[in-house]
RNA sequence: GGGCCGGUAGCUCAGUGGGAGAGUACCCGCUUGGCGUGCGGGGGGUCGCGGGUUCAAAUCCCGCCCGGUCCA
């Protein structure tokens, strides 16, 4: 422990008392004499209940300004919220603390802060407690962290421990009133994303209103390593500063009060007495479901101070909870819908698809006629004014959630069918009880939940026993699957020889029509990879692949294949012989491919453009690979694109090509970039640069993006859209074509259907109508031949009776030789089978092939198919197999008369 | 990104190596004053696609496509 950290000057200077908790025996600094415990859960109750802080605060708006302007007033710079999608990084989906905005770019010192110090109120997402929301009065999946971060990077010292400390206590006593002595710092240790550090958590009344971070240590091996750089990372619970201000019940009652005041009129809920409710908001601070014994044990204690049993406690909870979990969820979900995530089946989209099945499902527990949409359009409504962003794209947002209702609901009615098809098996075979593997494969495969299993197999009085094992048994099937990373080859191999170099020139920046241009040989590696002072050579990135071409010095040339970037530094691959370091060089790029590149690329920032104004503003780009012939941008949208809409998107693109709109490229800062333009500039994923390059296409998109791009649109010469796939829940992938590809797909593509029409002598537009045409009369040529073939069969068995039949004992042996295909050879057989019971048929056909058939009566005799091939001809090498009354395969030539006397003698000796 | 389940008639599905089926809907006929009646007859299929194994594949194996679902 550093004592440094514990012994603040703040705390010394102000008459603070250092104690150590009775309960938990942490350290704490507190202004009381008298107080002995540090104020946290479980040490002590929450006091705050039915017991509100004396200030003038009467929204959840009022308190985040006092905050932004608190710090403002303390020379922090005001930064915009993040989205909740933590499109910048890989390793998470969402962001889930306001120090995310900053990792790993900022926090690694790679690139500035947008401002140093700041003050932001970052939106954040944690599913973590999922199942604790609604129950305990205190969980939220979503919540706003007030934050106020200084970087002491590069040797900077903006500010440390005692400053934050200090404003922490300035800000809940100043702004929010909240008497000093009611104030404990309790010191502890934070770790996570692999950085640690001491903090302190700030206590009011039972409740942690703000946890202050100083990050200054790197976990390695689970061993705290010093930094350089050290992070003041502040939280403060927005909605817990709020509940603490009005002191409600639970955070809900404070954060979605006129909801929840609504909507208990609407559905008509019995309200829980007041008293009741307070007391035992008061205990709740305990709860926490991920203990389940333990929690249940609180809460009979807590029914029984009030004369309850456990069971009547719960029934008037329940429907609380239940409330207070849509509301919750409904919130998050808004967020992140808002922020451009679809529902999906995978990544991001799933935990909001997660989110809206469990919203619904609490729904229906409520027993209204709401649905998810109505309380989101609710939600929508109630935070305008804090999320006016939200309400501009109401529309879209509402469409997407009632979407993604539809399709839970058709996989609870498809769910339903499943489950009942197993129960009338069960039941038929008089199963009394559910097999848990049944349950767990039910869940997994088909998201059927024990619940609904449950409820269905009350109708066929089956029990479905619910236990442990379920949710092991899941984790179990899942505990295979695990994460491979593939790390490109060459950097590792590279990095370390380019440290120190300096940041290569970028020509292709300052003129993108550059052909060729002269360099000086910094570094070759490996004989193999070539670093210049400058390059027009566009290195792999943003999805758009690199240039290859040419690099001439005196007496030699080489081809360069590949080109890539590793910080600021551009690699070439070359190949051939390659110049020593210090020459002068001449490169030449391929500029024919060059500018085919360029066109694809300018091509896809139009048809993004294009793609929202057809589909809606809630189009993101997820992916893009830019080609030479073909090139495909993958963008979010719930719904299947249809037909009609990916020829509006081409015809609005191609408008754009033709108006020759000016593609302007520039230089921006960040932050002026991002509040000009929004984050919808980050299609690519956030850049880690402190300034970006825009590339605008005038009055239609805006994106910061590194590729190389045409000057006017007219250039692209036509965009062809040429396929639109769906790869995965939420993502389709829009392949095209442009300029001269384009139009060799248009000429393919007619080339094939004058062919078509050349052979089926008719025109383009009658071409639909002449192939049903064929279809229809092709239909009707099969059915006639069926019909004939019916007829021939019947007849050529009524033909063998007659010619070849041979009565042996009580048996009709006939075998014969036909010229036909096998399956006619087996209809002959089948026919003759079943003309007369006693018969015996064996047929050879085409190619080896061989059927023998037996009657009913043969059967019955013991004289199955089956034994007679076993007994007579498998001997002889045939090969085949079949049922009892039919055996098939390939024989191996004999004559018809030895079989015909080898099944004779089989049958006059056969004894049953 | 990985796991699991599925793709057979318009729809719901059965069929686990050898003859493609049921129910329902559709068409026709009979039955009734009438039908969400009863009876009889009929049309409707690239068994998702492509390879492989086999004498023989809807069925087994591999790859792909499509849909669903769970997990990260």
């Amino acid at each position: 422990m550093r004592e440094d950290l514990v012994n603040l000057p703040f705390f010394i200077e102000n008459g603070f008392n250092k104690k150590r908790c009775k309960a938990c025996g942490k350290i704490f600094w507190t202004l009381n004499n008298e107080s002995e415990y540090c104020g946290d859960q479980p040490c002590v109750d929450y006091e705050f209940i039915g017991n509100p802080i004396k200030v003038s605060f009467s929204s959840i708006s009022e308190v985040r300004k006092a905050f932004i302007d608190f710090f403002k007033r303390h020379e922090h710079t005001p930064i915009k919220r993040y989205p909740v999608v933590a499109r910048w990084r890989d390793d998470v989906f969402l962001v889930g603390a306001s120090i995310y905005d900053f990792q790993p770019w900022v926090t690694e010192g790679l690139v500035n802060p947008p401002a140093n110090p700041l003050v932001i109120s970052q939106p954040s997402i944690r599913l973590t407690d999922v199942d604790n929301v609604g129950r305990t009065g205190r969980h939220l999946t979503g919540f706003e962290m007030m934050a106020h971060h200084a970087f002491n990077i590069r040797g900077m010292n903006i500010y440390w421990v005692n400053e934050t400390v200090e404003y922490a206590f300035k800000l809940l006593t100043e702004v929010y009133k909240i008497p000093p002595d009611e104030i404990s710092f309790k010191f502890d240790w934070w770790s996570g994303g692999g950085n640690a550090g001491e903090d302190y958590e700030v206590l009011v009344r039972g409740l942690e209103v703000a946890t202050l971070v100083f990050m200054h240590y790197k976990l390695v091996d689970d061993n705290p390593i010093e930094m350089e750089n050290r992070i003041v990372d502040t939280g403060y619970g927005l909605e817990r500063i709020f509940w603490l201000i009005k002191g409600t019940s639970t955070i809900y009652e404070s954060v979605f009060e006129g909801l929840i005041k609504e909507l208990v009129e609407y559905i008509g809920l019995e309200p829980v007495p007041k008293d009741i409710m307070f007391s035992l908001a008061k205990k709740m601070g305990r709860l926490d479901y991920k203990e389940y014994e333990m929690t249940q044990k609180i809460k009979k204690e807590i029914a029984n101070i009030h004369g309850l049993s456990l069971e009547k406690l719960e029934m008037f909870l329940r429907p609380y909870e239940s409330l207070y979990a849509v509301l919750d969820h409904s919130r998050t979900v808004l967020w992140m819908i808002g922020d451009g995530i679809v529902p999906s089946n995978v990544g991001a989209g799933y935990l909001a698809r997660l989110l809206i099945r469990r919203g619904i499902r609490y729904l229906k527990y409520l027993k209204t006629d709401l649905s998810f949409s109505d309380i989101l359009n609710k939600q929508i409504m109630y935070w305008k004014s804090d999320f006016p962003e939200y309400l501009r794209i109401k529309d879209e947002i509402l469409d997407i959630v009632s979407y993604e209702e539809a399709k839970y609901e058709e996989t609870i009615r498809r769910g339903k069918r499943i489950v009942k098809n197993i129960l009338s098996r069960l039941s038929e075979k008089g199963a009394k009880t559910f097999p848990v593997k049944e349950l767990v494969t039910l869940y997994d495969s088909h998201g059927i939940t024990p619940d609904l299993v449950e409820e269905v197999a009350k109708e066929y009085n089956i029990n479905v026993v619910k236990g442990y094992d379920f949710y092991s048994m899941l984790a179990e099937r899942h505990e295979k699957t695990k994460k491979t990373k593939v790390v490109e080859e060459y950097i590792i191999k590279i990095k370390d020889k380019v440290e120190g170099l300096p940041p290569t020139v970028s020509l292709y920046y300052i003129d993108s029509n550059i052909r060729s241009f002269r360099a000086k040989v910094l570094k070759k590696l490996d004989d193999k990879y070539l670093v210049f002072d400058r390059t027009a050579f566009y290195p792999e990135g943003g999805g758009q692949p690199a240039d290859i071409g040419e690099i001439y010095f005196d007496n030699g040339k080489c081809d360069v294949k590949w080109v890539g970037k590793i910080g600021g530094v551009i690699i070439h691959m070359c190949e051939g012989v390659l110049p020593e370091e210090g020459d002068n060089v001449v490169g030449v790029i391929n500029y024919n491919r060059r500018k085919m590149l360029m066109r694809n690329h300018t091509a896809t920032h139009i048809i993004l453009g294009a793609a929202k104004r057809v589909l809606g503003k809630h189009i993101w780009q997820t992916g893009a690979q830019k080609g030479i012939d073909q090139s495909r941008l993958d963008i979010t949208h719930h719904r299947r694109i249809t037909r009609e809409e990916i020829e509006k998107i081409e015809s609005l693109a191609n408008m754009v090509v033709m108006e020759n709109r000016r593609v302007n490229k520039f230089f921006m800062d960040r932050i002026e970039a991002e509040s000009k333009y929004g984050f919808t500039l980050y299609q690519g994923g956030v850049v880690p640069e402190p300034v970006l390059r825009i590339v605008e296409v005038e009055g239609w998109d805006v994106e910061a993006c590194g590729g190389i791009h045409c000057s006017f649109t007219g250039e692209i010469g036509l965009i062809k859209i040429i396929r639109v796939e769906r790869i995965q829940d939420g993502v389709s992938r829009i392949i095209f074509k442009v300029g001269r590809s384009a139009l060799d797909y248009i000429h393919e593509n007619e080339r094939i259907l004058n062919n078509i029409c050349e052979f089926l002598r008719t025109e383009p537009k009658k071409l639909e109508t002449r192939i049903r045409e064929i279809i229809q009369e092709n239909k009707r040529l099969s059915k006639n031949i069926s019909k004939f073939e019916e007829f021939l069969v019947k007849n050529r068995a009524i033909e063998l009776y007659q010619k070849k039949g041979k009565k042996v004992n009580d048996f009709f042996i006939i075998v014969e030789r036909l010229e036909e295909d096998s399956n006619r050879v087996k209809e002959i057989a089948l026919a003759c089978g079943k003309a007369n019971d006693s018969s015996i048929v064996l047929l050879l056909g085409n190619n080896g092939y061989f059927v023998i058939k037996v009657g009913e009566k043969v059967i019955k005799e013991g004289l199955t198919a089956k034994r007679i091939f076993q007994s007579l001809f498998k001997p002889l090498g045939w090969r085949g197999g079949g049922s009892e009354d039919l055996v098939q395969g390939r024989a191996i030539e004999y004559s018809i008369e030895k079989i015909e006397r080898k099944i004779a003698e089989f049958v006059k000796n056969y004894e049953r």
